[in-house]
DNA sequence: AGCACGCCGACT
DNA sequence: GTCGGCGTGCTC
C-alpha cells in the first residue's frame, strides 16, 4: 500500500443496535468488496460479521480512528443489489437499525460467517466387479452389505449407506483405501417429480388462474378472496406451475401453523423441480442450506413462513401470500416488519405478480381493492360443490350452561354424532379454567409477575401464567385467608374436553391446543386422529381453526365469541370476524351441509348479526366504518412507541419525554395536527413478566408525514432523558396495541 | 447491545 | 485504604 495514497473506505452494517453504518479502511491487496458482501471487522475489540453497504474515497471519520476490514467472506454478494436496497428501505421504514435488519435477513450460520456454499455430498461408487470383490472379503458382513447396496444402486450417498450399519464408515474405509470404492463430491439438489397433475379448472377458479397467469412478467397485485374450500390452493398450484415453466422462481408465504406436512405433501405431489421449505423446525444447517438453494437460484419453489420474504430469489416470478390476514405475518419483536407488505415490495422489485389469498381478507387489503390498488379475484363457491355452512347465534343469556356448553349445542352435537359426523368445539382458551378464585374471600390466584390470573391446568395439577410462563402447584388453600373453598372459574379446552368426554363416553375426543401438542409429533398424531375421523369430537383453540380439512366434520360450536366484541384493540373486531369464519369454514367441506352454532350473550349485536347473516364482506364493510370515523388503519396510519421497565414509573415518564419532544418538534416544524399523539398510557395489561409497560400512539392520515415524524424521533430517542432506564421500541403499522 | 470509564459505600 | 455498585458514553 502506498503510504501517501488514501485507502478507500467501505461502509459496513454491523449487527448492533446503533442505527448507522460504520466506515472501515480497505487495505487488503484485493478488489474492494461490493455491497452485499460479508466482511469480518473488529468492532470495539470484538470481531463481528458485517455486510458492506457502500464504498467511497473518503470518510468523515478521522483516519486514525478507522480500523481496517479484517477479511472478506464472500466472493460475490450474498445479498444481491435488489435485496440490499429493499432491506435498506425497510430499515428506514420500520426505523430499525440497518445492521440488525441485514442480520435478520441472513440465516444464523451465514450471519456467523459460514461460507455461502451448498454442502457437497459424498457419492460412493463401486469401482470393481462384485464377483471379483466378494471373495476377497472373508467374514465381513457389513462390508458385504455395503457392496451389495452399491452394486444394487450403482452409487449411494452417506444417508443411504448409514441405514446398513451405524459403523458403516469404518467398514467402508478399507474398501476406499484399496480403490474398490471411489468417492466423489457432488452438490445435492433435492429435485422433486410431480406425481399427479391438477384438475382442469372451470368457472371462477379458471378465471382467477387466467388472470394471474396472464400477468406473469408484470407487476400486479391480486387479492384472491375465496371462501373456505373454494380451492385457492389449486389456483396457487397451477399458477406456480405456470411461473415455473417460464423458468421463474416462486415464493409462497404461509402462516407457521399451516406449514404442515400435509401442505408440503400436497405441494410435492403436484410440483416438479426443486422445492424448498423454510420453517422454524429446521436446524441452523438445514436452514442455511435451504436459504442458499433459494438465493443461488437453484430452488424453483420456496415455501416458508414470515422470514422467507427476506430470502434473495434471483429468478423471482411470482409471490403468493396465503392467509394474508394472518397476524403471524407481522414480526412482533426486533425488526418489526410485515411480511405481506414486504412481499408487495418484492413483487414491485421483481416486476412480477403478487397474489394475496384469504377467505377473510385484512381490512387493509379490502381497502386496497376499493381504491383499485389491488385487483380482486373472487371464489364464491366451494370447489366440491358443497353448500356453505349455516351460521346461527345461540342466545345463552339466562340459560343454564353445563361447563360452558348450552343445551342446544350439546343436543346438536349428539345429533351430528348420531348421524356419523364429526363435531368441533372451538374455545380460544387453553387450560382447564382461566381463574382460581377463593369462595370465602374472593381472592384470585394471580401471577406474581403479571397483572393476570393464573390458569388452572387440572391434568398436571398446576397453575400457569399464560403470559409469562410462570408455573406453580395448584394450591389446596387460599393464599390470603386459608379457606379450602377454591372455585375454578371459567372454561378452557381441557375443561370442555372433559365435559364432552362425560357427555359422550363412547366417542373419541381429540383436543388440539398448544398444551396437548407440545410434544414432538403430538400435533401430527392428534390431527391424524381428527382427519381420519377416528376422533369424532374435536376440541381446540385457534390451532384448530386454520387450514385443516376434516372431511366428516359437519358441526362447529363457538363458545366464546363475545370476547372479541369488546376487545381493547382497534383490530379486535376484525380478528373476531376472521376467527369465527375461519373456524366455521371447517364445517361441511364435503357433501353434507355444515352447521355453525355461535354461543353469545349479545345476540342482537349488529356486528355479529351482519357476520352471520350476510357474510364476511358485509361484516367488514360495517366494521370498517368505525375505523374510518376514528382514522384508524386502513384509513389512517399508526405507529406505536412501547416502553417497559422493572420500575413502575419509568416507562410512562420516558414516554412523557418522548411525547414532549414530539409535541415541540411538530410545533417547530409547523406541523401540529399532521400527527396525533395518543397517550402515553399504561398497556392494557400493565405488568408482564415483572416489567411495567406503557405505550404512546402516533396516528396520522399521511404515511409520509408519520414517517417524517418518526424519523425525527428515531434520530434522538436514545439520547432522550430516561432512555437508558427503560427498554423501548418503535413499531410501525403495529399488529396490535399491547 | 456490550463494554469501559468513572465516582461513592462496606470490607480485608 | 480497596472492591465494586451501575450511570453514561462510545462503538468506524
Amino acid at each position: 500500500m502506498g503510504a501517501n495514497k488514501a485507502a478507500p473506505i467501505v461502509q459496513v452494517a454491523v449487527p448492533t443496535p446503533v442505527a448507522r453504518l460504520f466506515d472501515y479502511r480497505w487495505s487488503l491487496d484485493a478488489p474492494i468488496p461490493v455491497a452485499g458482501m460479508r466482511v469480518a471487522v473488529m468492532f470495539r475489540r470484538r470481531q463481528l460479521i458485517g455486510v458492506v453497504v457502500s464504498s467511497s474515497a473518503e470518510s468523515s471519520v478521522a483516519p486514525g480512528r478507522l480500523k481496517p476490514v479484517g477479511s472478506v467472506i464472500d466472493s460475490s454478494p450474498i445479498l444481491p443489489a435488489e435485496m440490499m436496497s429493499l432491506l435498506v428501505w425497510a430499515a428506514s421504514y420500520y426505523h430499525h437499525p440497518i445492521g440488525e435488519v441485514l442480520a435478520a435477513a441472513l440465516p444464523r450460520a451465514l450471519r456467523d460467517g459460514a461460507p455461502a456454499a451448498l454442502k457437497q455430498r459424498e457419492i460412493f461408487t463401486l469401482a470393481q466387479r462384485v464377483d471379483e470383490l466378494m471373495p476377497t472379503l472373508g467374514r465381513a458382513p457389513v462390508q458385504r452389505r455395503l457392496i451389495e447396496r452399491l452394486a444394487d444402486t450403482g452409487s449411494a450417498d452417506a444417508t443411504s449407506l448409514s441405514t446398513i450399519s451405524a459403523r458403516w464408515r469404518a467398514s467402508l474405509a478399507p474398501l476406499i483405501e484399496r480403490g474398490s470404492v471411489t468417492v466423489t463430491m457432488s452438490r445435492s439438489l433435492p429435485v422433486n417429480q410431480a406425481k399427479s397433475s391438477g384438475p382442469g379448472l372451470v368457472g371462477e377458479q379458471a378465471a382467477a388462474l387466467a388472470a394471474i397467469v396472464s400477468s406473469l412478467g408484470q407487476q400486479q397485485t391480486f387479492l384472491l378472496n375465496g371462501v373456505t374450500g373454494s380451492g385457492k390452493t389449486e389456483v396457487y398450484l397451477q399458477a406456480i406451475e405456470a411461473a415455473r415453466l417460464r423458468g421463474e422462481q416462486v415464493l409462497v408465504l404461509v402462516p407457521e401453523i399451516s406449514l404442515t406436512p400435509q401442505l408440503m405433501g400436497r405441494f410435492s405431489a403436484r410440483l416438479s423441480g426443486c422445492l424448498v421449505s423454510l420453517h422454524s423446525g429446521l436446524n441452523d444447517t438445514e436452514r442455511s442450506q435451504a436459504w442458499l438453494l433459494a438465493a443461488l437460484g437453484h430452488a424453483d419453489v420456496v415455501v416458508g413462513t414470515r422470514s422467507a420474504v427476506l430470502v434473495p430469489l434471483p429468478r423471482l416470478g411470482l409471490v403468493i401470500v396465503d392467509e394474508e390476514h394472518d397476524g403471524s405475518l407481522k414480526q412482533q419483536d426486533g425488526f418489526r416488519y410485515h411480511a405481506r407488505d414486504l412481499a408487495l415490495m418484492r413483487g414491485r422489485d421483481a416486476c412480477c405478480p403478487v397474489v394475496l389469498g384469504s377467505a377473510t381478507p385484512s381490512f387493509e387489503s379490502l381497502r386496497n381493492v376499493a381504491v383499485d390498488r389491488f385487483s380482486e379475484l373472487r371464489l364464491t363457491a366451494r370447489a366440491t360443490g358443497a353448500q356453505p355452512p349455516v351460521l346461527a347465534l345461540v342466545d345463552i343469556r339466562q340459560r343454564a350452561l353445563t361447563e360452558g356448553l348450552s343445551e342446544r349445542l350439546v343436543d346438536a352435537i349428539a345429533e351430528h354424532l348420531d348421524a356419523g359426523s364429526q363435531a368441533l368445539v372451538f374455545i380460544n382458551r387453553r387450560g382447564f379454567a382461566p381463574a382460581l378464585l377463593c369462595n370465602d374471600c374472593g381472592d384470585a390466584a394471580d401471577c406474581q409477575r403479571c397483572d393476570a390470573h393464573m390458569t388452572v391446568h387440572a391434568a398436571s395439577g398446576r397453575l400457569r401464567c399464560h403470559h409469562c410462563g410462570a408455573e406453580r402447584d395448584l394450591p389446596v388453600a387460599c393464599a390470603s385467608c386459608g379457606s379450602v373453598q377454591l372455585d375454578r372459574v371459567g372454561h378452557g379446552t381441557e375443561r370442555v374436553a372433559a365435559a364432552l368426554a362425560e357427555a359422550f363416553p363412547d366417542v373419541e375426543i381429540a383436543r388440539i391446543d398448544r398444551d396437548s401438542t407440545r410434544k414432538k409429533g403430538a400435533l401430527e398424531e392428534q390431527l391424524e386422529r381428527a382427519v381420519t375421523g377416528r376422533a369424532r369430537l374435536l376440541v381446540g383453540t385457534q390451532m384448530l381453526a386454520k387450514g385443516h380439512h376434516f372431511p366428516a366434520l359437519t358441526l362447529v360450536g363457538v363458545l366464546d365469541a363475545d370476547r372479541g366484541l369488546f376487545g381493547t384493540d382497534f383490530r379486535s373486531l376484525e380478528q373476531m370476524g376472521q376467527l369465527i369464519l375461519q373456524v366455521a369454514g371447517r364445517a361441511g367441506r364435503e357433501s353434507a351441509q355444515g352447521m355453525v352454532m355461535i354461543q353469545t350473550r349479545n345476540p342482537d349485536n349488529p356486528m355479529l348479526q351482519t357476520l352471520i347473516a350476510e357474510g364476511y364482506d358485509a361484516f367488514a364493510e360495517v366494521a370498517m366504518q368505525e375505523r374510518r370515523v376514528a382514522g384508524w388503519p386502513p384509513f389512517g396510519h399508526v405507529a406505536l412507541i412501547r416502553s417497559d421497565a422493572v420500575n413502575p414509573q419509568r416507562p410512562i415518564e420516558f414516554l412523557d419525554t418522548v411525547a414532549d419532544f414530539l409535541g415541540k418538534d411538530l410545533e417547530a416544524r409547523d406541523a401540529v395536527g399532521e400527527v396525533e399523539l395518543l397517550g402515553p398510557a399504561p398497556a392494557p395489561m400493565e405488568r408482564l413478566a415483572g416489567r411495567y409497560r406503557a405505550r404512546l400512539l402516533l396516528l396520522g392520515d399521511s404515511r409520509a408525514k408519520l414517517h417524517t415524524t418518526l424519523a425525527r424521533l428515531a434520530s434522538v430517542i436514545d439520547a432522550l432523558e430516561g432512555a437508558r432506564q427503560v427498554r423501548w421500541s418503535i413499531d410501525v403499522d403495529p399488529a396490535d396495541l399491547f
